[in-house]
DNA sequence: TTAAATGCAAATCTTTTGCACTGGC
DNA sequence: GCCAGTGCAAAAGATTTGCATTTAA
């Protein structure tokens, strides 16, 4: 059993974990087992999107489980110190995304999927006017796309 | 019981409703008494941007009660038929807007206020290129506002 | 040690649904 | 009179909260 079998290998549990753990400290957080196992699955693979329950249930898949409460708080904290971002998508369901920089979404209509569309595609017309007293905190644009019609012959 | 009494003049009921009856009947839809009723509230004064909670309370005041289970059919009704547009902005709720043409949103962060951007205020750069084998059922964007920081001495 | 975080279950809140009753047409 | 529409209450979800227990620092 030297080597790495691929899938489950130890390097890919540990070293992100060390990141997350700077990660977490970096934002101020007490890196706890469920924070670190969270921030593990949401930043170990790139830009993600994902729902809260969604991620507890890969949290259980990957033995590192979170009651669902649990998996609400973590992701509303990592919210509220920008480490993701959420989305208020139609549907119910709030979205979170580990892309936090500044970037469009296209969601599908059929599939409920969520995708990042880079800020070099989509651009406003030039700066927008806040009202009177107010900043603008963030930009949300969704474009919602359904499947072509006749693209099914 | 000849003549009116006042309060439950029949003018007052049917002069808006008649015009409600006729966009509901130019719909497709049947003119209940509900329907009228919210849709005499909904678009008998301009732009709006309604919970459904928010327009049974109207109505219930306005003596048009609906039960709040009919305003979400009556609404999710309109939304179908494209008679107002739902918005997803983030908060659980869903907001009705009685505006369905092209446009965009301010969302106050403070106040949980929606108003409407003209579409001349913002402009995508240019066309989007949907993916493969979908195309664009619509774009929303919110331009969610903050009170300025340091505009309260 | 000790305050903070977690788990669980219950509470809340929004929205939908099933079914008997009402009311347009 | 018929059938769609409504009301109500209950169901269905999603998210939050209270509190006893655990745990990181």
């Amino acid at each position: 059993m030297y080597g790495l079998k691929g899938n489950e290998s130890s390097r890919n549990a540990s070293s992100p974990s060390f990141q997350s753990r700077a990660l977490l400290e970096r934002y101020g957080l007490r890196a706890t087992r469920q924070r670190l196992g969270l921030a593990k699955l949401l930043f170990g693979k790139g830009d993600r999107h994902l729902t809260a329950d969604a991620l507890a249930s890969e949290a259980h898949a990957a033995r590192m489980p979170a009651s669902l409460a649990t998996v609400y708080n973590v992701l509303n904290l990592f919210a509220q110190v920008g480490l993701v971002r959420s989305l208020a998508i139609e549907g119910g369901k709030t979205v979170f995304d580990t892309n936090t920089s500044d970037h469009s979404h296209f969601f599908f209509e059929d599939t409920g999927a969520v995708c990042d569309i880079g800020p070099e595609c989509i651009k406003l017309s030039e700066g927008i006017q806040p009202p009177e007293g107010y900043e603008i905190a963030k930009i949300d644009i969704v474009v919602r796309l359904r499947p072509k019609a006749g693209s099914r012959p």
